[in-house]
DNA sequence: CGAATGACTAGATGACCATCAAACTAGATG
DNA sequence: CATCTAGTTTGATGGTCATCTAGTCATTCG
């Protein structure tokens, strides 16, 4: 394992970057994290994935059920289905021959929160 | 102008990508466009800038005020802040010698939308 | 066990991107 | 006008990444 992924989202550092970046600076470390969630969000690939998979109902969804919608072999969506496991906005759990991926909401509204625009400063 | 950054954020698709992705499944287009925000976001240096101007006092900083906070080169800010910018979630203000950016909290506001986790859907 | 199916890993490749040094533009000031 | 300061543009470079093909692992079923 060459590459170490950084998740922000291990529920340790979790709570210490849940302040909207409009309130305060962002230190270079929670940037660094905070950043690596966003990298992961930024490609329209796994925006979608994460999109049917959180969408899907229970939160969950097989990989068979969301190959069809792309036109990309097995392969890459692996890829991507991976990448949004080590930043931990997914689990995966196997369940005989299917492997299912579920949305971690928590992560999704941490990330929400770090944008979000709180009404007393809104323009 | 050869390369084209994708801005979803101009006021008529905007409203279009202001549903939950845990909703219901983005399209296609909405997440090229969404996905083109997000990357944005997935620098750690864009991240600070943002935050260091939205928290600035009148969601508003000068470039100079920007360029301390980091060890990088002038070049290499202007060429962030230009990302940022033509993705829509900054705008860019000349005054006399200074050029001031502010940040566009709709833009900021839509986003955290798009990754809410409205309360009926939450596990 | 052997074959089939679902999903992942490994390695290669072409595209994109963060960064810098050098050169440039714009406004202020003497 | 000459010069200084603030910021941007250009071009080059090294690194990262999305995608594919080929091969592998895991589970089920005959």
């Amino acid at each position: 394992m060459s590459k170490q992924r950084v998740s922000l989202l291990s529920p340790a550092e979790l709570e210490d970057c849940r302040i909207p970046l409009v309130s305060e600076p962002l230190s270079a470390d929670q940037a660094e994290r905070l950043a690596s969630s966003f990298k992961a969000l930024g490609d329209p690939v796994r925006l979608r994935l994460l999109s049917l998979i959180a969408s899907h109902e229970g939160g969950r969804a097989c990989v068979c059920d969301l190959t069809d919608s792309f036109d990309l072999t097995a392969p890459t969506i692996s890829h991507h289905l991976k990448v949004l496991k080590e930043t931990g906005l997914v689990t995966a759990e196997r369940r005989g021959t299917w492997v299912y991926y579920e949305a971690r909401r928590e992560a999704l509204d941490l990330l929400s929160t770090v944008l979000a625009v709180p009404q007393a400063a809104a323009a």
